[in-house]
DNA sequence: AATGAATGAGGATTCATTCAT
DNA sequence: CATGAATGAATCCTCATTCAT
């Protein structure tokens, strides 16, 4: 395995100007990662989209790995507290209306910033320290997996950790394809289409 | 939008030893890419690899994208090689039998090279000229909703691009998840759980 | 030649935490000088290990200069402490009794802080203001050749300042050599026969 | 210890083109030591004073300080063949006239080039590798002891390693005080008599 | 006086690409 | 055709120093 570069924040920059400096970093690495690529994005090119000089950059954060990393954490929790709400809000619904919930919640999360969502998708691996999106991922698999549980009379029989995992792909790559494919050009009813169709697939296969 | 390199080989390469070492180019760049990653591939490294001058990597390609192209090219070929006969094989085959011979194929297709794969997932659309992911893409989706039109009366009333679009997203997705997450530790057992319940969710999704 | 920054120290630091300050200052850089070497040897680093902050350096010393020359100033004084002493000590003694006390004090002087002293050797002069070196060798000479102009009735007829310069460049070599050498295992016998054979040298020259 | 930069050459450039290349790189690196110092000397300048690219100086040598270590190995093997010449000359002398000609030598190579060997001098430790520094004072040693062990007859009773290192300690220091101290004005009759005098001492000290 | 956030010039190094041989 | 030396723009990152609070 290749070294791979410092990802954890430097300082925790409580004052309100450091707050305010890491924002604009964090959201100009966002917007930079957006419409160059992660390639082309470079820590002088982010420092002078912030407002800020390369110094600051690195006073707070080690490395343009550790910017990403910081991007990715914002963009995930923004997702997680999607998808933490509606797990809460479905734990007391039946599997149809549970499910249906999710997937539109699924395609909701990607909505929020598609084209980020993308350059994320293809590099966090090249993030070094992917940790966050593992625990990412392992949270989501145990909500689901405790909903699909606690469900579990009014399922058919099945191994709850496969139906966990073949549930959470096939929801996370119609909504991942519907957004990004279909890119800016989704109509509400292809939309609902889609939820419909994919509710459908993945209820009949619980059942 | 920013101006992207020239990906088309530089000439055909009709004689056995120009063959040969484009053949050793696109190797060593898979390689390359495989170890390395994407960043850490340089032209000049290939060449060593390869066995060939920098110069010669030139005379051959006129860029690195055009060698990632052409190992993406090569590693689709591959798969659209089984993809293709596979769909062949199943032309005549009720839904469930060839429902469960695409996700096995799918599979198979992940573990032909899972880690460039994964690799190629990543870089793909930084090559510029990524028609060729789409015409791969747009293949499948053609010949799948071939196959899928052609069974109608097996299958309950769908608009047919859609229920492509949703299985193709499912199975891709299953295979892509199981292959890459599991990484080399994926026992046959495991995989034909998998198979199990990817078809009959999707199969019973479409009747 | 290039410009050098500013040496004198800003302010004559009277009150007592203004002169406790500065004395944290000199001790810390002298610490980082001896375990990081010059090079990673930052005013950010000196004033956190200090444990005071950058703007407060730069009110006391007026470039990172500066307080490496008054870590050198501390050093030659401690140094020039000792061989003052020695010299006034050795006035009234024969020429033998002397040139021993001589080689004993510049092995001790070497002693007290080898790892600085080192990296002092090899930083005073890109210090700029290498005067106080300069000063310090001055003085050195000075009081040598007093001493020897003193008790030229015991010494056969030489030219005293280019005995002096004699004497003093091989003391000092052999000194510094033991020390830096031989770092830190240096037995006692060692020395004492070092300086028995350099006393015969020197002694021996003289008369 | 502190990581050092890797400091052996990257090529063996044979071919003519290349070897002028690295001359002219070492070159330029040794007269930007003398006329910056080595804060100053980055690579960039080097190459530019080299008239090479600082891509061809990364072909060459793969750090800053391999290139310093390259000046180095350069001036120790210029002073080496005066001493390696100087020392089978004197083989078959008495020690009076031995001493005299490695003192007028020891001076002789200080004057190759004083302000490269005061830089140098100062910089040999931040090299890193300074192995082959180590290999020049051992080599000298070693020299200088089987030449006074041959003529141990003409000398009283001493240790030879104990003597071996207080005349060459002796002996570097007044050539590199004579040289240094007094700069570009060296008068040959200063030179004389300080040769003279030196030889007077060691050779007191040795019989 | 003290603080520490901010600055930005400057330095080391890489790598896609060219071109003389 | 092949070679590989040379190029130099571009990138990451450091650190002495300033200045608003």
């Amino acid at each position: 395995m290749a070294r791979t570069p410092p990802t954890k924040p430097r300082k925790n920059a409580l004052q309100a100007r450091s707050r305010a400096t890491v924002d604009a970093l964090v959201e100009a690495t966002a917007r930079i990662l957006v419409r160059d690529g992660f390639e082309k994005t470079s820590t002088n090119r982010i420092a002078e989209i912030a407002g800020v000089s390369v110094g600051s950059l690195y006073q707070y954060f080690p490395s343009k790995e550790a910017l990403v990393a910081a991007v990715i954490d914002r963009h995930n929790d923004e997702i997680m507290g999607l998808v933490r709400t509606t797990l809460v809000e479905v734990a007391d619904l039946p599997v149809d209306k549970a499910v249906r919930k999710l997937v539109t919640v699924a395609i909701e999360a990607h909505r929020i910033n598609p084209k980020l969502h993308r350059v994320l998708a293809e590099q966090i691996p090249r993030t070094g320290q992917l940790a966050d999106v593992e625990a990412f991922n392992r949270e989501i698999h145990t909500l689901v997996r405790a909903y699909l549980e606690s469900r579990r009379k009014e399922m058919r029989k099945v191994d709850v950790d496969v139906a966990t995992f073949i549930c959470v792909s096939t929801i996370e790559a119609v909504a991942h394809n519907t957004v990004l494919d279909h890119a800016e050009v989704l109509s509400e009813k292809m939309v609902r289409t889609l939820v419909d169709e994919t509710t459908k697939m993945v209820v009949g296969y619980l059942r």
